[in-house]
DNA sequence: AAAATAGTGTCTATGAGACACTATTCC
DNA sequence: GGAATAGTGTCTCATAGACACTATTTT
């Protein structure tokens, strides 16, 4: 007599197999003083230990209904915030990248605002931003230095065809930051007016008043991206 | 005294840890007959047996060194070949998927010349090509309608700003069909003069004598895409 | 007024869309 | 020659790049 699905599931038991050990990652940037900024965590257990990673973890079964889930908890224990931009970006899987055996990373890409979560960052040891051209230099856990590089590289690639790194910036934030923003993403310089009929095209963001002249020259109009609007692609991309 | 790395995985074992099932998936598309079709498997075994479903299993921990190669070996079981194009496209992981339990499934998209696998699926029963519009209806095997929706929009998008979907068509294809193909991808139909513009600006092409003229009308030449071509992509995309 | 920064006007260059035109085949 | 399909010429339009111009602030 044949099997019944129930009555498979009934005998099948997971732990009689051997799977992958399954992490979830995040390159986690923000953008401050004109430098692009990666939050790294120090690793305070075997493997790696002591080495700096990105910060990341084991999917709990328990508390984590979904890899979404899981890895917005683990945002939230390093950050203390729920990051306003996130995005799935690869999936990392050999049996080479982890001393304890055949391991995957799923990877996220987030942005967040420094400010929403320096104090937190600040109140916690293993946890710093560091800047990203530094952290290229660092001796990061695992394979992270490449899965950042390709995070990097992602979000260069969204600076030439949308706004997506103003989520790197503070709510509110001027024309001139966001441009200088996009400018140190695609390292290469960017025409006030291309950039200013791109905003103007995006219609992403509203008006929230004329910033504070605390710096010398004419203040600027501060925005902030408006509410609920979808993720807008240039059909025309800026010149790489 | 500070337990060394060494020492640490000597003592660890994987096996006292669960981790969420690992699978590798793979939405494969093909052009032909001006549809797109895609390639579909029986599942012979409980969960979900006897429904169709997108090909892929278990990553192998001694057959497959890597989630590539793990896609690559069940590829290769389903279709008698290795895919000429291949790309990531997402994970997905939750405890609601796979009635087995928590589940990730790293989810490939690969395109393949109809005629270079065509013998090998026809011999296996539990395989098959699908046309897409007609595998939407389908009851699929757990969440894989909604990957499957995933690949062809992101091969939709591929069309709007790549030349990739040529990896859809045979070895040898004419400019009339690599044309049709991304009209039916993108579902709107594309300028001539534009596609060939885009084609002659790509450089991604080699002529390779007419074709004959088995049809009405004069002869288009045929082409083939050149050797170690690196992934075209154009500034502009057509209009969506 | 000069310096500095924000923001606009306008020209050029590129390339997609539109569409009429020519070219080559079969009947 | 007519029908069918392949392929080109050329105009328009949208938008990025270039860069000079105006606007508003501090000193």
């Amino acid at each position: 007599m044949q099997e019944t699905e129930a009555e498979f599931l009934k005998k099948y038991d997971r732990r009689e197999y051997l799977a992958p050990l399954m992490t979830v990652d995040a390159a986690i940037f923000t953008f401050h003083g004109g430098k692009l900024l990666v939050l790294l965590t120090e690793r305070c257990e075997h493997p790696e230990k002591g080495k700096w990673a990105l910060p990341g973890g084991f999917v709990d079964e328990e508390k984590d209904a979904s890899l979404e889930e899981a890895i917005q908890r683990k945002l939230q224990e390093k950050t203390g915030v729920k990051a306003p931009y996130i995005e799935q970006l690869i999936s990392v899987g050999n049996n080479q990248r982890d001393a304890r055996g055949w391991s995957v990373t799923v990877v996220y890409t987030a942005l967040v605002a420094l400010q929403s979560c320096q104090s937190f960052v600040d109140n916690v040891s293993d946890v710093r931003w560091e800047m990203y051209e530094e952290a290229l230099k660092m001796d990061l856990a695992f394979d992270h230095i490449e899965i950042m590089k390709a995070a990097r590289e992602r979000l260069k690639q969204k600076a030439l065809y949308s706004m997506v790194p103003a989520y790197a910036l503070p709510e509110e934030f001027t024309l001139p930051e966001l441009q200088h923003c996009l400018e140190v993403l695609i390292d290469k310089p960017i025409q006030k007016k291309s950039f200013r009929r791109r905003v103007e095209q995006a219609d992403l963001m509203e008006e929230v008043g004329l910033r504070s002249a605390d710096k010398k020259g004419r203040p600027s109009m501060a925005y902030r991206l408006k509410e609920g609007v979808k993720d807008f692609t240039f059909i025309r991309n800026l010149d790489a």
